[in-house]
DNA sequence: CTAAAGATGATACACTATCTCATATGAAGT
DNA sequence: ACTTCATATGAGATAGTGTATCATCTTTAG
């Protein structure tokens, strides 16, 4: 891990303690058990996905916290929710990450991730002149990765 | 209902027999009502939603049956699923549309339809180049529509 | 110390989608 | 028309995800 890294996830939890309190909730070590393996997760994780993560790395927080944790994080801004076109949810932490989107193959459902080129610029005049107050966006591809052709 | 439509909608039943004959299945009267409610169902719909306007429309077809035959026309070309970030799938029939996207108020839920730009042309050199075959695409925004300013 | 607010975990619940399997249906051959 | 057999269907069971409930525990404020 390197140092920014470090930094990153400070900052992170900054933002999540700052929530926190404006909600009047307090940093619990269920929150901060939920905190710390999300930060950890590589890449994309799903509710459940984490579930067991925590299961195995044998730290005592039910179920139920851990829905109601990753909510909050959603909430407080650490955490974004990505629709894969699947039937459970996914996030993914922020801390680490450039703005970008998700390719997934229909054969071995990988994903991969590439930069946004701000195509939002192109359509936020459309949008708003349509009434609708553009907060953000997401894309999705889809085919056939690498490995699976 | 404009003669366009029932032009394309008879359009939308070939590519289904075709289908279902390159599968070897037979055009039964449940695929024909999923088929027919599907055609007729106004915008997105999740598989729900057509087990009720069946229902409604007193048309005798199990759940099953219906779910089944989403899938099939789903591979036929007939509908497309579209993610919105929600629990479950929805689906929108291709037969009028032009290549849009949509944007979702997180206020309301409703969602607005705006012109696909061809975004995709500046992605998919990137992706090639990555080795990933691009099929398709969708773009999501969200934000706040117009009525819930 | 006490009271109030908040947090937790176990469990029940709701919902979506799929699977199973017994029965029904349709196509083809005799 | 009768038989056969692959396919289709419906009812209900099942699986999976996420939310709601509520009794119990913990923290904070006074
Ligand atoms: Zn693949
Ligand atoms: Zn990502
Ligand atoms: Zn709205
Ligand atoms: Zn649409």
């Amino acid at each position: 891990m390197k140092s920014t890294d470090r930094m990153d996830i400070k900052n992170e939890r900054l933002k999540f303690e700052r929530h926190l309190k404006e909600k009047g909730l307090r940093l619990t070590t269920g929150r901060q058990i939920v905190f710390d393996e999300v930060m950890h997760a590589h890449g994309h994780f799903a509710p459940e996905e984490l579930v067991k993560q925590c299961h195995q790395n044998k730290r005592r927080v039910s179920r139920a916290t851990i829905y109601r944790s990753i909510n909050e994080l959603l909430e407080a801004g650490v955490i974004r929710k990505t629709a894969f076109g699947e039937k459970h949810q996914h996030f993914e932490h922020i801390y680490d990450e450039k703005p970008h989107h998700h390719a997934k193959c229909l054969h071995c459902g990988s994903y991969i991730e590439f930069p946004d080129l701000g195509e939002d610029k192109v359509y936020k005049p459309y949008l708003e002149k349509e009434g609708f107050q553009v907060i953000g966006h997401e894309m999705h591809f889809y085919g056939i990765c690498r490995k699976c052709q």
